[in-house]
DNA sequence: CGAAAGGCTCTTTTT
DNA sequence: GAGCCTTTCG
């Protein structure tokens, strides 16, 4: 087969740059993906560069799975050992293979999300300051920016500028000692800690340098500072580093991925290609023309010349609905009427939205019309509670030292190791200079020996030296058993069925615990140790889109992040609403503005040939309901790409005339002689509902209809102005 | 010690 | 509306 064949000028001219850096932007639909699967491909067989050389570092496990599906049906036989997958997981895999060089252990544990939170409550208390005054996330995001340019606390405490930032310096430095302590990274320490040891160790990154001889990125407008200066790292003296990447998608800049990098590469690598692929093999042209006018109003952008051969296509749909039920209830019935008019699959429609909260009411609506689907996150499967707690018996049988792990475990199903035991044990423990779990192993030792007791009762002694000796039997197992073994082992001596199903919803809790064990079936043929490690990575690891299936045919639900690099004949874009996309908390800032745009011209490009922008009048949101608007971006697209409807009638549908108590209206004061002249917009008090704002006017006959959103639990109301004593306010 | 109940605050997006 | 924390009681 001919790598080069069925590529179009650009993509060839992208595939067969070989030598040097290449920076390649590549539009949506334009075949970036192949491209990067075709350059493999070639280097492989047709340059003769063998799969152990090269690099590719992709933003999903998912994206890294497809790629070499891909490639082994180009190259026609096994890959051998080529290095595809995220920054992390190659990061993760260089640390455990050469970490020492900077000091990590080998067997260290990645913390997740949650992990990351409960460590940095407990670093805020223990420099003494107050967890709900130091929000653990804000610190945690502040943290993650200083690590995004690989500065260490010490670093960033040199250049505090604020009271704040001096806070998050010394929590910074208290969270990194308890990581070291419990031999633990975070994500953000194994992108810096690698690029720490290859600073550290230049016979390390020498080794991995001569090793690479080419290093692709997808994706690469959405990398940080740190991923950029790995990947110059490992590009070495060679500059052998493709980048691929869109501006235009740049949509995780809150995770500090920065669009500078793009330009820094034109300046670090002055020698590089341009390659700009430009043709869209994807959309419909009204679908690209629909997504071009959306994107083109920002202003922080270089103008692209997409353009494609396809067909016009449909127009975009723009649907008003009532509310989020209606809403999902139009989708479900939308989708429904594709399906059985034979107008498309039901695999082949996707459900697209800006917050997770938003997939409630199309989960909902979704199963009432007993209509498949597959949502994406979820309350994600890997962070329910029971398949944590046992992922945390897992880490501390590799690595004992795990303190956030063996925190949650220590009495969980429950043996009388209460909050009270718990800290007696840690300032023990600390008092000893010992971590907690050898703390527990010393009082095991201990407890025959009247001499050198420890301050604790007897019954303490005795469940805590109960747990540490079931804990060394689970470690001594684990050094012979094979994963699934020893995850039974635990789940039984710990009496895990019967703890579930003694509480809520255990059947279904029980089934996530057996759901994660055919996960560790994966990993039951390597070593002992290997496969607790590569089970225990894995699951650390994974995306949510990684869970991800093509073959099931039922429709998909994603946020527009999780849409990234996906595509669908027929999307749907909901909640299409000023404060929803674009999200509140950008509204005050043009840069983050930007974004929200670009986010929503990333979901408008996923579609092939059907797009339908949704968006509802009134929307519960933080328990009450809001009147919603359209969202700006509707509004830049021209009308004659539109076609548009309301599935509702603004002008008569509504509940009852009044809302107004009838009783009371009665009981109400007579229409005061200065009733104010009121607007959307206006600010208003009234004196039962509090303080509000004023979404909407109607004349009625003799009277106005005034709707007004009030605050937090009350919601919006609909009075009569003269019977409400609406006080107008500044 | 632990279960239950009530009160609080927020919620973007995720490797 | 949910998850987290505190309080209260057995």
């Amino acid at each position: 087969m001919d790598i080069l064949a069925e590529l179009n000028p650009a993509q060839k001219e992208a595939v067969e740059a070989i030598e040097g850096p290449v920076l390649i932007l590549a539009g949506p639909g334009s075949g970036k993906t192949r491209v990067i699967a075709h350059r493999v491909a070639y280097l492989i067989k047709v340059c003769g560069v063998s799969p152990h050389r090269i690099m590719a570092v992709t933003f999903t496990n998912k994206a890294a799975r497809e790629m070499e599906e891909r490639l082994q049906r180009l190259i026609g036989r096994a890959l051998g050992d080529l290095t595809i997958g995220t920054f992390h997981a190659i990061c993760a895999r260089i640390l455990r293979r050469d970490g020492r060089a900077t000091g990590v252990d080998p067997r260290f544990v990645i913390y997740d999300d949650e992990d990351q939170i409960s460590l940095l409550k407990r670093s805020i208390q223990e420099i003494g300051l107050d967890p709900k005054q130091y929000a653990p996330r804000a610190l945690g995001s502040a943290i993650s920016a200083a690590k995004s340019c690989t500065s260490t606390p010490t670093e960033y405490s040199k250049h505090t500028t604020s009271y704040f930032e001096e806070v998050v310096g010394r929590v910074y430095e208290r969270y990194q000692q308890l990581l070291e302590e419990s031999n633990a990274l975070d994500f953000d320490d194994l992108l810096m800690k690698t690029v720490q040891l290859f600073r550290a160790s230049p016979e390390t990154l020498a080794k991995y340098q001569s090793r690479y001889l080419h290093i692709m990125v997808d994706e690469f407008q959405d990398t940080n500072v740190v991923q950029y200066e790995l990947i110059k790292q490992l590009g070495g003296e060679r500059h052998n580093v493709c980048v691929v990447g869109d501006p235009d998608q740049s949509i995780y800049s809150w995770r500090f991925a920065d669009l500078r990098n793009i330009l820094s590469f034109e300046k670090d690598f002055p020698e590089a290609k341009l390659v700009l692929l430009e043709q869209n093999y994807r959309s419909t042209k009204l679908i690209l023309e629909t997504a071009s006018h959306v994107i083109s109003v920002n202003q922080l952008r270089k103008p692209k010349a997409l353009w494609t051969e396809n067909e016009p296509g449909e127009l975009t749909n723009i649907v008003e609905t009532y509310t989020e039920q209606e809403e999902a209830q139009f989708v479900v019935s939308e989708i429904e009427r594709l399906v059985e008019g034979g107008k498309a699959k039901l695999g082949d429609c996707a459900v697209m939205y800006r917050t997770n909260a938003q997939s409630r009411a199309l989960e909902e609506a979704f199963m009432r019309y007993g209509i498949a689907y597959k949502l994406v996150a979820g309350t994600r499967f890997y962070e329910r509670r029971e398949v944590k707690d046992i992922i945390a018996y897992l880490r501390v049988i590799q690595n004992p030292n795990d303190s956030v792990s063996l925190l949650r475990i220590i009495n969980v199903p429950g043996r009388g190791i209460g909050q009270q035991s718990q800290s007696q044990l840690a300032s023990w423990a600390k008092s000893q200079g010992v971590s907690q779990y050898e703390a527990l192993k010393l009082i095991a030792e201990a407890k025959d020996d009247e001499e050198s007791q420890p301050p604790f009762n007897s019954r303490l002694v005795r469940v805590l030296s109960g747990f540490v000796e079931m804990m060394e039997e689970f470690i001594a197992r684990s050094r012979e058993s094979n994963l699934v073994a020893l995850f039974d082992l635990v789940v039984k001596k710990i009496g895990y069925e019967e703890y579930l199903m003694s509480g809520e919803n255990g059947e279904e809790r029980w089934e996530n615990v057996l759901e994660l064990r055919t996960v560790a079936r994966d990993y039951r043929h390597l070593e002992p140790g290997e496969g607790l490690s590569a089970f225990l990575e894995g699951v650390t690891l994974v995306s949510d889109v990684d869970g991800l299936d093509e073959t099931v045919d039922a429709a998909t639900l994603v946020t527009l992040h999780q849409a990234k690099g996906l595509e669908f004949p027929v999307v749907f874009i909901v909640g299409v609403e000023e404060g929803i996309l674009p999200h509140y908390k950008s509204l005050d800032d043009p840069g983050q503005m930007e974004e929200e745009r670009r986010l929503c011209y990333v979901g408008i490009t996923r579609a092939k040939q059907r797009v339908y922008l949704v968006h509802a009048f009134r929307r519960s949101l933080m328990g009450s309901s809001m009147v919603s608007t359209a969202s700006r971006f509707l509004d830049d697209i021209p009308k004659n790409l539109v076609a548009s409807s309301g599935l509702w009638e603004r002008e008569e549908s509504q509940v009852a005339p009044s809302l107004y108590p009838r009783g009371k209206a009665r009981r109400a004061p007579a229409p005061s002689s200065d009733v104010p002249e009121l607007k959307a917009g206006d600010r208003v008090h009234h004196a039962q509902f509090g303080d509000g704002v004023v979404v909407n006017c109607r004349p009625l006959k003799d009277d106005t209809e005034v709707m007004v959103a009030f605050k937090r639990g009350v919601g919006v109301k609909r009075l009569l102005l003269s019977f409400a004593n609406l006080e107008k306010r500044k």
